[in-house]
DNA sequence: TCGTTACGTCAGTCATATTGACTTATCCCG
DNA sequence: CGGGATAAGTCAATATGACTGACGTAACGA
């Protein structure tokens, strides 16, 4: 095999990994590698269709966001997205420019700017979301059918205990589809 | 509740999510924002770690591999990263300069710079490698114990097919962690 | 000898993020 | 009503990580 551990060879210096138990035990390099992989390649996707609209990753964060939760204030998608509003202003002027989103002033509190796709901006999200969730389909059809339920798992205890609450509100499976209810 | 989509009462637009059924189905939503907050927190805690060291992800994922990988080359590591050799060129000076990698000629092909972490390098890495351990451990704590075996499956399936050999390469769980065979 | 490979580097640019300071408009409470 | 707090936007400077393109040097190998 080309393993290539083995190119070491010539040297002295043994691999790190033999001495690489902790305080905390073995650490989990494969988990720790997958993710960095899967997610490498997940966001790839997406990245080479926003290319051809001269957006980058931080447009698609802030498209599928809106679109997710249509009135969503601009303080929210702070929260979310745990970037400043510096960060935000240019990515979310150039959507609006753009006629990917609108804003609103709010009913109630008319200092917010409640967050909407356009057509055109839902459109563009879901080709996005289209061709992300074509990655995970075919990755779930190689598993077993228990496999997505266990990635869901896995992954939202990732998630800072602080932040679940609002995740659960976001990314449940059981979220519904046609309302806002 | 707070849902966040009961905020746009007062607005015209119905949720797009409500016209999400596509040609492929409805989107995997729920694992598509489980993966974005999964890796949002996962990298943080090491992102913290880092700036210590005036260091940031780059110079993590660089440290991490070298480490990993002992006698590595620098085109594979550009294969493995998928980046240019100028980016990597930066980070890799940086890690050199401050004596957390060196590099030493390869011994049947004196072209090549072989890639070793020192003991700071390795110390580094691996503290590095503990902080995501503990938090991958804690989340498995919480889920049964098939949970980690079908994350992992996950995981690679959401790999690049074409990238899937290399990758098992470094990343399965089985990798042997004393030596080199 | 000559083409290819491995690596490095200079120069310029872009995207995404940061901190800090400041403004405007609006809300809400005392 | 006045004034502090909040929502949002903006200006400026900076850092980080990435890119393309061009070029140089050394070493391999047919």
């Amino acid at each position: 095999m080309t393993d290539v551990t083995t190119e070491a060879s010539g040297a002295t210096q043994r691999p790190a990994a033999a001495r690489a138990i902790g305080p905390e035990g073995a650490p989990a390099y494969d988990l720790i590698e997958l993710l960095f992989f899967a997610y490498r390649d997940f966001v790839r996707d997406a990245d080479e269709a926003l290319a051809a609209y001269g957006f980058g990753r931080a447009h698609h964060r802030v498209l599928h966001f809106v679109d997710r939760n249509p009135g969503l204030r601009v303080t929210e998608l702070l929260d979310i997205l745990k970037i400043t509003k510096q960060s935000l202003g240019r990515v979310l002027r150039e959507l609006i420019d753009q006629g990917f989103v609108i804003q609103r002033e709010g009913a109630s509190d008319r200092r917010q700017r409640l967050l909407f796709v356009t057509e055109r901006g839902d459109a563009l999200a879901l080709k996005l979301a289209h061709l992300q969730t074509e990655r995970i389909s075919r990755a779930l059809d190689g598993c077993d059918a228990d496999v997505g339920a266990a990635a869901r798992r896995f992954l939202f205890a990732m998630v800072d205990p602080e932040e679940r609450n609002a995740v659960a509100r976001l990314a449940t499976p059981g979220r519904p589809r046609g309302g806002r209810a």
